[in-house]
DNA sequence: CTGTTCATCTCGTAA
DNA sequence: TTACGAGGTGAACAG
C-alpha cells in the first residue's frame, strides 16, 4: 500500500461526474490497484474513489492546450474495465510511503439479521403461548420466507425479521403473503413484520394491509429466563 | 490527520460485535476524532472505523488478569456518545506520522436523479407531442410524485424516475397512482416508471400493472436538437 | 454469471 | 432533531 499526503485536484467521469477541487488530501493506493481519496473528515468514505479491479497509469504533466510542460508534478489516471476514469492532478507531495501489509485475516462479525432470525426461531414462545416453528427461510416462488410458524390456535403465520423495519420490508411481506395464501394447504396465512426499530410509516403501511408489528430485543431474546411481556 | 501503519487487534462493540485478528493494518486518525483501519484491499471501506462525533483515549497496556504491564506498545479506544467503542491494540509501529490538511472545499456532483427529474421536465417532449408538466414533485398523502404531467390527450400521467429502475420503484409508483386515481379531479392517472436502465424483472412488474417504461438516455435528454425517437 | 438482500450502511435533504 | 430516500452504494450469498 502507497500513502501520499498531497495537494491535488481531482476528477471522476463514470457514473458521474464529480469533480474536487484543489486542497491538500491523503492518496491511498492499495495492492489491487484501487485508489481511495480522503479528507481530514466526514465518515469513511472517500471524497472519490476507484474500486478494483483497476489500473494506475501516470501523464506527463502535459498542458492540454499548449502541449508544454506544466509545472504541475503528475498526473495519476485510474482507469477501470467500463471506461470509468479517475484523475489526480498531483501539484506537491508533503509525504510519500509504501508498506507491505499481506493478506488480512479477515473480520469476525456478530449480531446481523441471521443472528436475529436464529434467535427468534428458537423464541417463538416470546410471540406467545403454544406457537410452534414450521421452518426458518420457508421458499416461496419469489424468495424465501424469514420464518413461517404456527400461532396457538394453528394458523400459519409469515414473519419478516429486518434490523430495521422500513416501507420495503412490509412490500417483501407483502408478495410473500399474497402467494403463501394461493397455497390451499397452508392459507390462509397472516404476516407479522418484525424488527429492532420500525418506522412510522412502514407500521402504518404494515397496520393497513392487517400485518402485524413486533419490535425485536436482540438482549431479551438471547436472554433464557426473562421475557418480560408476551406480544399476544 | 494522523496516518499510522502497525501491527494491530481491532475490537469493535456497539451495533454488533466485530473483531480483526492481529496483522499489519493501515490506521487513519481523521482530525474530527473518527477513526479507520483499512487492509491493503477490498474497496473503499475500512475493515473497522468509528464515525464521529467520537473521541479517542489511550490506555497503558496492562493485562486485564494479572494486572501487569504487557509488551504491547499501548491500547486506543475510541468511543462515542451511544457507548459504542473501538478498541485497538498497537502491537507494533511501522509507520506514524501527522499532516495538517485543512477542510476539504467538498465535492461538487453531475448526473444524479435530481438532474434526470429536471431534463425530464424539460424535455416531455420527448415522451410525445403535446405533453405538458403539472408540476414537479407534485405532493401526495404519501409523499410527492417526482413528474405530474399530462399526455397530448389531456391525461394525468404520474412519473416516476429511478437512476436504475428496480422493483421497489415500481411499488412506490403503484401506491402513488392507487391514491392519485382516488382524486376524482385528476383521475384516471396512468404511470410511467423511467429510468436510465430498468431491470428485467422491474419491468415485468410494471408491466403487469399497466405501467409503461421508458429508458431515459442523459446525453438524449441534455441535447436540444435531437431526440432520435418519440416514445410514444 | 446474474440477481437479491443486508449494511456498524453513509449521506443528503426536508419537515 | 428526526425521518426518509438515494447511492459511482459495496459486499455476501444463492440460483
Amino acid at each position: 500500500m502507497r500513502i501520499v499526503v498531497a495537494r491535488c485536484i481531482v476528477d471522476y467521469q463514470g457514473k458521474l461526474s464529480a469533480h474536487l477541487p484543489e486542497a491538500r488530501r491523503l492518496l491511498m493506493m492499495k495492492a489491487d490497484g484501487s485508489v481511495l481519496v480522503h479528507a481530514d473528515g466526514g465518515s469513511y468514505k472517500p471524497l472519490n474513489w476507484m474500486s478494483p479491479p483497476c489500473w494506475l497509469t501516470e501523464e506527463p504533466p502535459v498542458d492540454q492546450e499548449s502541449g508544454e510542460l506544466t509545472s504541475e508534478a503528475m498526473i495519476w489516471v485510474v482507469t477501470n474495465k467500463a471506461g470509468e476514469t479517475l484523475r489526480i492532478t498531483v501539484l506537491d507531495i508533503e509525504h510519500d510511503s509504501s508498506h507491505e501489509l499481506g493478506t488480512d485475516p479477515g473480520l469476525v462479525k456478530d449480531g446481523v439479521e441471521a443472528h436475529l432470525q436464529e434467535l427468534l426461531s428458537q423464541r417463538l414462545d416470546a410471540l406467545g403461548q403454544g406457537w410452534s416453528l414450521v421452518r426458518r427461510e420457508y421458499p416461496t416462488a419469489i424468495g424465501p420466507v424469514d420464518i413461517l410458524a404456527r400461532d396457538g390456535r394453528g394458523q400459519a403465520v409469515a414473519i419478516e425479521i429486518k434490523r430495521r423495519g422500513e416501507i420495503d420490508g412490509v412490500e417483501q411481506l407483502t408478495r410473500y403473503l399474497e402467494l403463501l395464501n394461493r397455497d390451499s394447504t397452508i392459507a390462509p396465512v397472516r404476516g407479522i413484520f418484525a424488527a429492532q426499530a420500525i418506522k412510522p410509516q412502514a407500521r402504518v403501511l404494515a397496520t393497513d394491509r392487517g400485518i402485524d408489528c413486533v419490535v425485536l430485543d436482540y438482549d431479551e431474546l438471547r436472554g433464557m429466563d426473562d421475557v418480560s411481556a408476551r406480544l399476544f
